[in-house]
DNA sequence: TATTGTTATACTCTATAACTATA
DNA sequence: TATAGTTATAGAGTATAACAATA
């Protein structure tokens, strides 16, 4: 409430730092935890994911995808998404079978339940955008996108 | 190589996702992965983190500040707080007081060793930005920081 | 009663190395 | 030799609940 004092306590409700609002590294990554944390919000009581929720969306977009694949697609490294893959498995949303001209790989097919999941998810996802994205319009949401995806690409 | 079959596997190299290509969630989240990656690289040999780099910097400029406080700032929870103060404190680059005013809270401030590792972690941030956003141009880099702060704030 | 800092705990994500079976 | 999937493990981030000391 008083003017700062060298070496007292700045102790007040708020801080800032000048240095870290110049910094789009800092703006991506709080950005993104703000926004992860609406997702996971919108899908309460499905058991979804980020992570699943981009696994089921590979998965039916690219029926017979095997678990490399769809890991390099994701950025997910192999040996961590096997407890991935098993937990789509397991709740039997995912078909898993060998392929057939390779016996080392499996192909992941999606199945009528996780189909139904997807949808639903779809549709919450929709809303969630809607919402952290209501400060925006369309061009600057066309824009973000782009920049986001240039800097990725980069 | 071939053209795609109902219910053959879609195992080539490659797999994407229209769904996810568009939404603004997908994309946040995998450039932050990419841009934290090449920051932990630019790091190299300092120890540094994205937390602790960000911690220093709100330490920094606003001595005396309380965990609670630097926690708020940085989105934080006091108690996943306490081991990265601890790392800090340890590592000699912070030194923690009791408060003058308030025998429950510890004012932090960053010393002279803390400095000059700050110091060098700016230096490399400023070179590890410029190589992320080469692909975009001033007035897009200036775009792109408003646009995150307008969703994180919205 | 409320707040600061702490401890304990659990879950998720991530990274690495080594193994198996198949190619 | 190389690749697909697996196992084991360790580190880091995150979330909650409960506690002691102090306000």
């Amino acid at each position: 409430m008083n003017e700062p004092v060298a070496l007292e306590a700045a102790d007040g409700l708020e801080a800032r730092s000048e240095l870290l609002e110049g910094l789009i590294g800092y703006a991506l990554r709080r950005t993104t935890i703000v926004v992860m944390a609406d997702f996971i919000d919108a899908m309460e009581g499905l058991g979804m994911r980020p992570v699943l929720f981009s696994m089921l969306a590979v998965i039916r977009e690219n029926p017979g995808i095997n678990q490399t694949t769809l890991g390099r697609a994701l950025g997910i490294q192999r040996a961590n998404l096997v407890p991935l893959v098993n937990e789509l498995i397991s709740r039997r949303l995912v078909d898993r079978r060998r392929h057939p001209k390779d016996g080392r790989a499996f192909a992941l097919f999606m199945n009528g339940e996780g189909g139904l999941l997807l949808d639903e998810a779809i549709a919450r996802v929709s809303r969630h955008e809607e919402r952290v994205l209501a400060g925006l319009g369309d061009a600057e949401r066309r824009q973000l996108l782009t920049l986001l995806n240039k800097v990725r690409s980069g």
